[in-house]
RNA sequence: GGUCCGGUAGCUCAGUUGGAUAGAGCAUCAGCCUUCUAAGCUGAGGGUCAUUGGUUCGAAUCCAAUCCGGAUCACCA
C-alpha cells in the first residue's frame, strides 16, 4: 500500500475511534501532499468533518493528530495549520523503505494477472511511407502496451496493416503507368517511399482529369466521378477482390516493397510487434459477418444490393457496410479484424491507438459488435489521440508540410551528435559508442517530446523546441542518470548493487529537507505507474521522471554524495540515488526511452 | 445544424476524488563551475484559469448558459 493510502487508512481507523458515533465515510477523507511552505509530508484536511463533528478544526486536528501518533508507528509528529492536518512521517520509516527497495529493478511493477490485453497501434496503409502524425501513434501505443505489461496485464501487441483497398489500387495504377518497372533497387529509394511517390502522382493525374472534366462544363461531383483514372483504380479493385492473378501478382509485390521499408523503420525506432495481421486476411471475415447479421435481420439491404446498419436509434445515422457492388468499405473489414483478435487470443480488453478524427467510426464499431451480439464489444476500447499540428495549422500532404518519419529520427540523431560535439562532450568514447549515444539521445527526445502531452489533447509540433535539449526533455533526465552513474562508477558500485551491500546501515541524523523530497517522490513510483495504466496516459510518466531528475539535481547541487559528512549520510545517499536510476531507467524504459550510463 | 473534444503566463504544457499564496519548461533578465558531469543549479518579472451565473466553509476543478477553436456527421481509408 502506498504511503497516501497508509495515511488515509489510518485517519480512518482514528476518526473511527475517536469518533465512534458518527459514521465517517472514506470518500470524506482527503490526502494530499503537503504544500513545500509549511512543515510536514503528508496532510489530511479537516474542514469536511467540522459539520460532521460539531468542533473546530483545531480540536479535531488536535485529537486525530495524537492519536495517530500514539496509535501509529509511521508518524513522528503533526502540525495544525487553519484546517489542515500536517504529519511528519518518520524518518526510520524512510529508511526502511530504502532498505527493502533500493535492490530492485522492478520497483513499482505489479503481479501478473490473467488479463488479457492486446494494444493495436501503427496501423499503416501501404501506399504510403509513415509520417510524423503516425509516430505519435506508434510511440504511444508501445508505450502503453510496456505500461500495461508493468501493471500486470498480458499484452499483445498488434500491429493491423491496411494492405488491401482502394488506396493501394492507386498507387498501384500510377506505377503501371508512370514507372516503366522501376523497383526500390533499380530506383535506389526505400520501399515505401517508392511506393508513396507513385500514391502521390495519382493524385496528380486525378487532378488534373478532374480539372479538365470540370473544363468541359461537368459540375465537381460528376467529373470526380468521371476522372479515367479513378476508374481504373476501382476496376482494379473489383479485380483484387476477384482474385485476379495479375492483380495480386503486382499487389503482392508492391506490398513486400513497402513492408521491407516499414521495418526498417520501425527497427530504427525501437518497435516490435508480437502480432501482425492484415486487413487482406480479415476483410472477408467482416463480410462474413455482414452476411450473418443480414440473416438475424439485425441489418438490411438496399435496392441497390448494397448493406446498412441503422443506428438512428442510438443517436447516430444509417451506415453502409458493404457497396451495392459486393465490395467492402472500411468499416467492413474492421468488423472481421475485432472478431478475429478476440478469437485469437480471448481479450479482456482490446484498445485501438487511433486519431481522434475516427471517433465517430470507432463508435459505431463498437455499436454494430453490440447489435450483432459479438462478446468481443465489451472489450473495444479506443484509445483516442489528438492530431499532431504544426505552429502553422494542420500538416497536409498536399502542401508537402507533412514531415517523414525516418527524416525525423535521422534529423534529431544529428542534431543530437551536434549539440554533444559542440558542448564538448565526446571525449572518452568510441566511435561505436558515439553513434549509439547520439541515437539514444536523438530518439529519446522525439519520443518524450510526443509523449509528454496527454494523448487526448492534439499538440503543436514545433521543430524549434523539439531539438531543444534542455527543459523539459528526455536529456534532461538522461542526464541526471549519467551523473548517477557517474558518481557510482567513482565509489566502484554497480547500478544494482547486491543486498548485502547496505545491510548493515543504521540511521543516525536526522534526514534533511532535499533528502525527504527525493524520498517522497521515489515512495510514489508505483502510484504514478499504476495511475499512468488506468488512465492510459504514458505522459504522467513523462512528468513523474522529469520532476524525479529535477529534485534529484537540486539534491546533487546542495548535498555532496562521496563528500557526505559521514559514512552514514553517504550510504543513506547512495541508497537514494541508486534507487533513483533504477526508477528513471525503468520509468522511462516502459516508454522506450533508453538512459546513457555516460553522456 | 447534430454529436464529441478543447480554451490555464508571450509560447508549449502540468494541475489527482473540489482544499492552503494556481505550477513547470521555453523565451527575457540577474547570479553560480579550484569541490561527485554547468545538457546543471538559484533568483526575478510574467495570470480576469475564455465569459457570466449557480452549488459550498472552499471552485481552474462540479452544474447551467454564452463566446471562441478543432474534429466528425463519405459507397475515402
Amino acid at each position: 500500500m502506498t504511503l497516501a493510502a497508509q495515511v488515509k487508512h489510518a485517519a480512518y481507523d482514528a476518526l473511527r475511534h475517536l469518533y465512534p458515533d458518527t459514521p465517517i465515510d472514506m470518500n470524506t477523507i482527503t490526502v494530499n501532499q503537503t504544500k513545500p511552505e509549511f512543515t510536514g509530508d503528508y496532510t489530511i484536511v479537516l474542514f469536511p468533518f467540522l459539520k460532521l463533528l460539531r468542533q473546530k478544526p483545531d480540536a479535531i486536528g488536535k485529537q486525530l493528530g495524537d492519536h495517530l501518533l500514539e496509535n501509529t508507528s509511521i508518524f513522528a509528529s503533526y502540525d495544525i495549520v487553519a484546517g489542515f492536518l500536517n504529519l511528519t512521517i518518520k524518518d526510520s520509516y524512510w529508511v526502511s523503505f530504502l532498505l527493502g527497495h533500493h535492490t530492485r529493478t522492478d520497483f513499482g511493477q505489479q503481479m501478473k494477472t490473467d488479463h488479457r490485453v492486446m494494444v493495436e497501434y501503427s496501423s499503416p496503409n501501404t501506399n504510403k511511407p509513415l509520417h510524423f502524425g503516425h509516430m505519435r501513434n506508434i510511440f504511444l501505443g508501445a508505450a502503453m502496451a510496456e505500461i500495461l505489461r508493468a501493471d500486470g496485464k498480458q499484452v499483445i501487441k498488434a500491429n493491423l496493416i491496411n494492405d488491401r483497398g482502394i488506396h493501394i489500387c492507386k498507387s498501384m495504377i500510377a506505377w503501371q503507368h508512370y514507372a516503366n518497372g522501376a523497383t526500390p533497387e533499380s530506383a535506389g529509394i526505400k520501399g515505401d517511399h517508392l511506393v508513396g511517390d507513385y500514391y502521390v502522382k495519382f493524385n496528380d493525374i486525378y487532378k488534373e482529369q478532374v480539372a479538365a472534366l470540370i473544363a468541359q462544363g461537368k459540375d465537381e461531383k460528376t467529373a470526380e466521378k468521371e476522372a479515367p483514372i479513378m476508374a481504373e483504380a476501382q476496376d482494379m479493385l473489383r479485380k483484387w477482390e476477384a482474385g485476379d492473378k495479375a492483380v495480386r501478382d503486382l499487389w503482392e509485390t508492391m506490398n513486400n516493397w513497402v513492408y521491407r521499408g516499414f521495418d526498417e523503420s520501425y527497427k530504427k525506432m525501437g518497435i516490435t510487434f508480437d502480432k501482425v495481421y492484415h486487413e487482406s486476411e480479415t476483410y472477408l471475415l467482416g463480410k462474413k459477418i455482414v452476411e450473418d447479421g443480414l440473416a438475424k435481420g439485425v441489418l438490411f439491404r438496399k435496392e441497390d444490393g448494397s448493406v446498412w446498419v441503422d443506428l438512428k436509434a442510438d443517436g447516430l445515422d444509417e451506415k453502409l457496410l458493404l457497396r451495392g457492388d459486393g465490395t467492402s468499405v472500411y468499416i467492413t473489414q474492421d468488423l472481421g479484424t475485432a472478431k478475429l483478435k478476440y478469437d485469437d487470443y480471448k481479450l479482456d480488453r482490446s484498445i485501438y491507438v487511433i486519431a481522434d478524427e475516427q471517433n465517430y467510426h470507432l463508435q459505431v464499431l463498437k455499436l454494430i459488435m453490440k447489435k450483432l451480439g459479438e462478446p468481443c464489444a465489451d472489450g473495444i476500447y479506443h484509445l483516442s489521440y489528438g492530431m499532431v499540428e504544426l505552429p502553422t495549422g494542420r500538416m497536409k500532404s498536399r502542401e508537402g508540410t507533412v514531415v517523414d518519419a525516418d527524416d525525423m529520427v535521422s534529423e534529431m540523431v544529428r542534431l543530437a551528435q551536434e549539440q554533444t560535439e559542440a558542448a564538448g562532450k565526446t571525449e572518452g568514447f568510441s566511435g561505436d559508442e558515439l553513434a549509439k549515444l547520439y541515437e539514444t539521445i536523438g530518439l529519446g527526445a522525439l519520443k518524450f517530446y510526443l509523449l509528454r502531452v496527454d494523448p487526448r489533447k492534439k499538440m503543436v509540433f514545433d521543430p524549434k523546441e523539439s531539438i531543444d535539449l534542455h527543459g523539459f526533455t528526455a536529456t534532461f533526465i538522461q542526464y541526471a542518470h549519467a551523473r548517477i552513474c557517474s558518481i557510482l562508477r567513482r565509489e566502484q558500485l554497480p547500478l544494482v548493487p547486491d543486498a548485502t551491500r547496505f545491510q548493515s546501515f543504521k540511521q543516525a541524523e536526522p534526514i534533511s529537507i532535499n533528502e525527504k523530497e527525493m524520498l517522497v517522490q521515489l515512495e510514489q513510483y508505483p502510484a504514478i505507474l499504476a495511475d499512468a495504466a488506468a488512465e492510459y496516459n504514458p505522459a504522467s510518466l513523462c512528468n513523474y521522471a522529469f520532476k524525479l531528475a529535477q529534485t534529484f539535481n537540486t539534491f546533487y547541487d546542495v548535498h555532496s554524495i562521496s563528500k557526505a559528512e559521514s559514512e552514514e549520510k553517504k550510504d543513506l545517499r547512495l541508497m537514494m540515488i541508486i534507487m533513483t536510476a533504477s526508477i528513471l531507467r525503468h520509468s522511462m524504459g516502459l516508454l522506450g526511452i533508453r538512459m546513457p550510463e555516460k553522456m
